[in-house]
DNA sequence: AACCCGGGCGACCATCGGACGCTGGTGCC
DNA sequence: GGCACCAGCGTCCGATGGTCGCCCGGGTT
């Protein structure tokens, strides 16, 4: 009863946006590079400044018009594991699912910088955000993915025990800011458990090791470690 | 007649600053953190902010009151390994040295961090210069560092080229900027060796993992691939 | 003493990681 | 239909990595 792994599905998800057009990007090679003139500044970087206001056209949409062109992505319910979200709302594991949809995003982008001998990032940057943008993954932003990433944390560490909390947290009828806290605390309890490193725990996780350590998550396991040490010795 | 490793000199050196009231930094404890209330924003970083404009007084120096308060640290020259810069100059010992005084301002940077639950840096950072001078290590700076960083990685790399160059340079009479520019190529080659992984040649070694890869060897490695296999292949 | 060469490093810049809170979607009454 | 709740994400902010070129030290004449 402890790491079940690779069950949970990866099936339906996204009932409510249709945006998958990207999903099953190559890693092609776009050419020959071109042979960059060494003392210049860089090559232009994926965009970066270019085509940065082509933004969605907002408040234009009409009233009626559901479910595409919308302003915002529907909110989270808490929902369990295979679980479709009903009404206006997305589940749980599309939340998750948009985590792997980052990581493959950054593989791209790790491709592309390792063609123009660039500088490679190693975790999921504003340069990935940008690029999931510009391939029409306008779902996924940057705060929205931080705010989560301890609740994905638990769902790759401890599937167990991610998959009880989002049961509870369902038949109680909590809202996801309640499920969301709550994740924190099976963390802190596993940072433990591992000398205080969170950020070995999230290293040492495949799929987690691209992922900043929230500072909260990181602020809580420091407090929690005073109050242990403050509790069983005085040195 | 390859890697020789640890015989150059770790003497005499930096003759011309009198700078050392440093380096035995021991990681001390600095008592306890004080169990910072979570949702607070951070504690207070070491002085990031604060007691920022302590620098040294400027243009004050009279002149005739040499080798001290200096306004600026003697240029570099050529040397070779353990010979001692004559006149108002630097040798490449000091300067290597000056690399490993950075290291270990990051080992107390570290240090610090863990200790207050923040992150952890694992490269030298402006953190790390910004402490190196509150440290009183005011000869060590960001730009003259990263200047000379691709020098300092054919130095732990490959001692003997390094050395080599050293004395071919010092002997041609060469000036510094001429050997700096020199320590590339033997860099390249070595990139070429494995894979063109620039990146993976600094981090496989302790001393250099700390360090950015500079971007201008980046860039001229990425040139020499590309003139690699536009000459021997045509896919 | 005057001059010029070369390089040290102050200071700037684009971009970054991180966070807040406004806006407006949503379900309930 | 109107309202209250709450969360999505635009947008800001301090700090970062990276660099340029000014200024002046230093050797030469």
């Amino acid at each position: 009863m402890m790491f079940s792994d690779a069950i949970v599905v990866n099936g339906p998800l996204n009932l409510n946006s249709k945006e998958h057009l990207l999903q099953e990007h190559s890693h092609a090679k776009f050419g020959p590079p071109g042979l960059m003139a060494l003392p210049e500044p860089s090559s232009d970087n994926e965009g970066r400044k270019i085509a940065r206001k082509k933004q969605k056209r907002r408040l234009s949409r009409e009233p009626g018009e559901d479910g595409d062109d919308r302003t915002r992505e529907h909110p989270f319910i808490v929902t369990e594991p295979g679980e479709v979200a009903r009404g206006k709302k997305n589940g749980l594991d599309y939340l998750f699912d948009l985590y792997e949809q980052c990581a493959r995003f950054l593989d791209e982008v790790q491709q592309i910088s390792r063609e123009r001998g660039e500088k490679c990032p190693t975790k999921v940057t504003n340069q990935v955000f940008r690029h999931a943008k510009l391939k029409g993954a306008s779902y996924i932003n940057k705060p929205k993915m931080r705010h989560y990433v301890h609740c994905y944390a638990l769902h790759c560490l401890d599937r167990e025990k991610s998959n009880y909390l989002r049961k509870l947290f369902k038949e109680r009828g909590e809202n996801v800011g309640a499920w969301r806290q709550a994740c924190y605390y099976p963390l802190v309890d596993m940072a433990r458990e591992n000398g205080w490193d969170i950020e070995g725990v999230f290293i040492r996780n495949e799929k987690l090791r691209i992922w900043y350590v929230p500072t909260k998550l990181r602020q809580l396991c420091h407090l929690e470690k005073s109050k242990d040490s403050d509790s069983c010795s005085y040195e």
